[in-house]
DNA sequence: TATACAATGTTGATTATCCTACACATTGTA
DNA sequence: TACAATGTGTAGGATAATCAACATTGTATA
């Protein structure tokens, strides 16, 4: 039971199966409420057998779950790449790149109501991306200049960062990556006034 | 071998395989020609395993023959529902709706060159109800009225109506069938003068 | 020409998925 | 209350899809 989930997935059947069940998840919660979804419609959709579900995860909840750690193991994998000497607003480029790549997933799971498991982990990241940063200044930051506590930085810039990234996908995404990276950054730099 | 096709196919895996080849293929028509593509490329883009293609197709152009012998067969089956008091507008209505439904395949197969075994099968077929049409109608039609050859009428009647298809799908149906089906029948009604 | 490489086609063994069937819970309705 | 419909969860046997391996063919390149 649970292929792929003692090893790491290999076989392609499995990857395959759990993307079937990721984008009619997606179909779905365009639809219907979390709470509305049945294990059978889903599998319907995904054009899979009702048993294979139990094959990958335990129920709904334990769906979302896996789902939100797998969204959080991409992101990661995606910010960590060549981190060296990169300027902060190229790494946010990246990352919104890759948010528009798979932009019907995120923006599903971070604009519906009830899934809020992605919003949380989502914002848990991003604190910790903008609190390294932010430690990574040190006294040259504005923060310390100004006398602005660190925490309360970090819960501007991480709440900042995900309400940009979830309007913007609202919106359908009206701006490039780069171009909504140099807003963003120009923000927080000159700030609002 | 080939499981599936003995019998009618019944395991949702068949079914799943094979509209995952024909994603595959629909994409990749878009980036290459037909000639370019290779069973490996294939397989890849439609996360299954190469050996699984030979399971259901023997090569590539076998593959084209097929998918044209279910484009035809699942054309056949909108057109012949209740077709008993029916007038013709709407039959027409139903086949475009159809293939607005289908418009990323139906754009891909009738749009590209040298996948010419869909259009000339969606001719063969358009021709058939052309011609029942035709005959249908008999002495009261302006076919018979005005002298003209039978045949004649129905290369005209066939080739008008799928190249105004091609041209809907290829323009991204900017109208809608209803619209469509209307607009074709006035102008065989009525001419173009 | 010779060599390397990519794609093809086929095999036997393995595995993920499917099917059928059953027991149980929940919900809506006569 | 009854009972029909729908969803959940589990099990054993059947099958489609996968893997690894190999030989063959075509094609590009030195």
């Amino acid at each position: 039971m649970m292929p792929g989930h003692s090893k790491h997935p290999i076989d392609p059947r499995i990857i395959r199966t759990r993307q079937l069940i990721k984008e009619a998840f997606i179909d779905l919660v365009q639809e219907m409420d979390i709470e509305k979804m049945t294990i059978s419609r889903i599998a319907d959709r995904a054009t899979i057998n009702r048993v294979t579900f139990y094959l990958h995860y335990r129920d709904i909840p334990d769906m979302l779950e896996k789902m939100a750690d797998e969204m959080i193991e991409d992101l990661q994998l995606v910010l960590n790449q060549d981190v060296a000497d990169e300027e902060d607003w190229l790494m946010l480029v990246r990352l919104l790149e890759y948010i528009a790549e798979h932009a019907k997933f995120y923006k599903v799971v971070l604009g519906t109501k009830r899934a809020s498991v992605f919003t949380e982990r989502l914002l848990n990241m991003l604190t910790g991306v903008i609190t390294s940063r932010i430690e990574m200044r040190g006294p040259e930051s504005l923060v310390y200049k100004l006398g602005i506590q660190k925490d309360i930085a970090i819960w501007h810039g991480s709440s900042a960062l995900i309400g940009t990234i979830v309007s913007w996908l609202r919106n359908d995404m009206p701006y490039t990556p780069t171009f909504l990276a140099k807003q963003f950054f120009m923000i927080n730099n000159k700030g609002l006034y």
